[in-house]
DNA sequence: TTGAAAGCGCTAACAG
DNA sequence: CTGTTAGCGCTTTCAA
């Protein structure tokens, strides 16, 4: 093809200097110039199908309008892939588009992925996990970059993770506020234990103790993460003398919760009648495809994702000291309230076949 | 910071021109350089941290390494997000990389977001769809953009899609395989009806031609593309008198194949016992969980999306003439066995409480 | 075999 | 108010 049409032919075109085309096309009418001049200018360019070369723009200024964002995975789980779209999105809205890189959690792949980007000029970087984690800062990453869905294992970086106590707490609380007093949680196994897992047992027992209520060691049981292991884990509280049997169930995540599902089907349960239920995740082709819907907790993941670059880019104010701790900001985790959860049953509920 | 070191700091530390510093690092030592220049260049750089810019080199090149990867959603259908990850990956392995932009299907953003990939010189686009679709090709897309799970509506572009009719076909005869005859089609109904319904339904047909059974209009059926409507849709064709009712069901996809199972459960029906039932896109989330797990019908989305990059950087062959269709390839749709498909039951099954 | 010089397309001082 | 002059960091003829 001929010759890219630059700034210079609009110049020549509309009969003034390179100089005034780039200041006119920018916005940059700092020293006044006519408007029958800018018009004509911007009216020319328009004409012969200027377009701008955003790579000499960014050589000059040293701004490329880019940013690198880097993430552990893209597609484990499904719906944190909405990290990505948020912080697109939120890139766009300021001109910015976004370098998208994952790196299979190889180090050697990040290390040169980063350098890649940094080459390309990127103006910042989103270090990005699809699970809410501890990480080691690639030696690499520039200051100021931002984490997202981590927090830093050393040194300060803007991070955002989700609130999983607060989360938890949520979720708890609705059951002890319809009423339930024997409340298990069936929690991950998994070496490493996830972050979450953690929060979300302080959080669990946090609202037991404040509701004056004594944990009982045998209704915190663990299973694989997945609908088996949710089955397994359920079976055994479930399985329980009456007394000591739970009334409600907070499942780690949602799969587990579509286990716990299964569980109570065979122990002739119903839900929310005799057992109430309460998921994580609120991943929607399991929560809200269950039998009842799901009650559960959502993950903030578009929050986050947009947090990530608006502060990257400066146009969100740095959370202040209340929403923080140690520095890292904790997106609330709203509850999803769907037709899992009610009173618990006012006598043993009887077995029955379905 | 300070001013960044570039490719004349080496050369000056290196007693050599910038240009030969060029061709060095560039391995165009096309005219021989002798080792002993080579090496110290290449040492000078290492050891003062040069780091090359590529947004001069690509200003000068004409070439940036980089892709612009357009589509209409990211984060829609859970499992579809793998074509970005497989696009990603492909891209790196060919030094290449990704701005992802994601327009929500609005034209405008459509429009506006591929000139701005433009205006930062990307060599190539792809025009993603997050499900097989038909697509008018936006005005402003190069010549020689590749379509993923798309084709064109006009226009000759390199394009890939699911073989959706080839996945239903080999659903479909591993039905007739284990020895069924009454074998339904639980559609999908929605408006616009999505190509691959009708790609499906005649991959459906084409087995039963070719088994000799005659198709049954009352098997059939169509329903809403979640578990309620697969269970509805499930329910009226089991509800049909014994010898007109199915022994197998060809699921639009996995979403109906859950409500199946639950429709299955309510007439007492033991898969895959009583009743065999196929599913479409090996979504992890339902088939892999589902009791027993799904024989399902993947999508090739993490296929799809290597060759779409790997065609636009020509670094695969474009298709033979066998393997496409108006000129798009269409990837296989493999078959993943698991346990909802055995023979027909060799007597009207008993109804039974489970 | 290597260096000098001329840009890629744009912006930013600084004069006029 | 606007044009001239320098580059941003790199590649690439073309000479030497």
């Amino acid at each position: 093809m001929s010759r890219r049409i630059g700034i210079k032919d609009v110049a020549r075109e509309a009969g003034v200097s390179a100089a005034t085309v780039s200041l006119v096309l920018n916005d940059r009418a700092t020293t006044r110039i006519p408007e029958a001049t800018q018009d004509r200018v911007r009216r020319v360019a328009s004409d012969i199908g200027y377009a701008p070369n955003t790579l000499a723009r960014g050589l000059r200024t040293r701004r490329t309008h880019t940013i690198g964002f880097v993430s552990d995975r893209i597609a484990t789980t499904p719906y944190a892939v909405r990290m990505i779209e948020a912080a697109q999105e939120a890139a766009r809205e300021h001109a910015h588009l976004l370098f998208l890189v994952s790196t299979g959690g190889d180090p050697e792949v990040e290390r040169s992925a980063i350098e890649t980007l940094k080459s390309h000029q990127v103006d910042g970087f989103v270090y990005a996990c699809m699970w809410h984690r501890e990480v080691e800062v690639p030696a690499g990453l520039p200051a100021g970059s931002v984490l997202l869905d981590a927090r830093p294992a050393r040194g300060a970086y803007p991070a955002v993770v989700p609130d999983d106590r607060g989360g938890a707490v949520a979720a708890v609380q609705a059951l002890v506020d319809a009423g339930h007093t024997r409340i298990a949680y069936l929690d991950v196994e998994e070496d490493p234990l996830p972050l979450a897992s953690g929060l979300r047992l302080e959080g669990y027992l946090e609202v037991l103790a404040r509701a004056g209520i004594t944990p009982d060691a045998a209704l915190h049981v663990r299973g694989a993460s997945d609908a088996a292991g949710g089955m397994a884990a359920a079976d055994r509280v479930l399985a329980l003398p009456p007394e000591q049997r739970p009334t409600a169930l907070f499942c780690f995540n949602d799969r587990l919760a579509m286990g716990a599902y299964a569980a109570a089907r065979h122990h002739g349960l119903a839900i929310p009648t005799d057992l109430s239920v309460v998921g994580y995740d609120d991943q929607q082709l399991i929560a809200a495809e269950l039998d009842p819907p799901l009650t559960t907790v959502a993950l903030p993941h578009h929050e986050m994702g947009r947090w990530a670059v608006e502060v990257l880019l400066g146009v969100r104010d740095r959370p202040g000291p209340d929403e923080t701790e140690d520095g890292v900001v904790l997106m609330p985790c709203p509850l999803i309230r769907r037709d899992s959860v009610g009173p618990p049953p006012t006598r043993e509920p009887g077995r029955r076949r379905v």
